[in-house]
DNA sequence: GTCTATATTGAGATAGAC
DNA sequence: GTCTATCTCAATATAGAC
């Protein structure tokens, strides 16, 4: 009977599906999403144009598959450590927050993100909710065992702050290449202002 | 002989290229660099096209010349006091910057220079030099009294840092409205972690 | 379901009237 | 020097072959 292609009546390949994407995410994130042309997006991928709208229907609704896709993804987190001392894991945590948002996909996301945030207010917030918001959740959490609650909030977001510094502003700006060296120096700093070790 | 028109030979409106660049600002920085018109700039400056191009030869040149002249125009420096107090000049200081970079015109300028950090590196640099930079050194110039000049220069761009904070991140995105107690609750901890008052 | 060829719109840039 | 009308090309989206 129908038994085996009753169901694919509108199975889309998921292999073109992937490699759209991936194409999507090269060429908007390198051109933005205004200059960046479906053309662009198909050759990259490899398949037709036509292909790219049956999957999508339109740029608009690629580029917000492409941004939802990757805010999903986004895991800057450090795996949990079974050691107790909070500076220790504070500085875990922090490092692996700035490599993650260092990456280079990472920094041309965020620039894409905030270029189009007074137009597109719904990604900017997706990209603050699954990325930074997490991050100082995470760290206030550590700092409630350190600070009384009414403290942990505040303290949070300058650990946050202070381990992006300055190098993050160069880095998207394009001024200074990644440097963790750099990083780390700021985190140490951070750590030794908010809970000095003596 | 030629003394009336003799040095006119190239001479264009000075009212109509203000114009055309007020035009090109609300334009620009509305819809983008990309995706704004030199259609929408004209009729918005309430000029032919062609007379923008009169002026200034192509989109490009046109995009250029107003992030040159925004990034020029900028000055986000408070006046000079006459208090001797170092914590008191540097709240007046840390206060001015960040009003004027919360400025609709200042958000909209950064979102699109960070937008465009990837293609056009000059225009974060130019704006980099103009803004953050010189805010960056006339902190650390006023620190240089209370602290070792080893140590001015780190505290400099802390301080600046944690003046921004969280609440600029959130501004830039648009997620919260521009709140200027918020950002002076920001400035006044961070001057206390920084410079202790006791 | 995927590709090639095409219709249509819009934007950058220019020619010519005044 | 400025505007109106036009050229040209690129990009979104679609139609039809396989």
């Amino acid at each position: 009977m129908s038994n085996q292609a009753a169901r694919r009546t509108r199975s889309l390949s998921a292999d073109k599906r992937a490699a759209i994407l991936a194409g999507a995410k090269r060429v908007f994130l390198r051109d933005g999403f205004a200059a960046g042309s479906v053309d662009a997006v198909a050759a990259e991928a490899g398949v037709g144009k036509q292909t790219v709208y049956r999957h999508f229907g339109s740029k608009d609704a690629l580029v917000e598959a492409l941004v939802v896709g990757m805010c999903e993804a986004i895991d800057w987190s450090a795996p949990p450590d079974a050691s107790s001392d909070p500076r220790a894991t504070l500085r875990r945590e922090l490092n692996a927050f700035v490599l993650g948002l260092s990456t280079p996909g990472s920094v041309q996301l965020y620039r894409a993100i905030i270029g189009e945030a007074g137009r597109q207010p719904e990604f900017a917030r997706l990209f603050f909710e699954a990325g930074p918001k997490v991050i100082r959740s995470r760290v206030a959490s550590v700092l409630c065992g350190e600070l009384p609650d009414s403290e942990a909030s505040e303290a949070a977001a300058i650990l946050v702050n202070l381990a992006l510094g300055d190098a993050y502003l160069e880095l998207v700006l394009g001024i200074t290449p990644p440097d963790p060296k750099r990083f780390e120096r700021q985190i140490d700093a951070a750590l030794e202002l908010v809970l000095p070790s003596r």
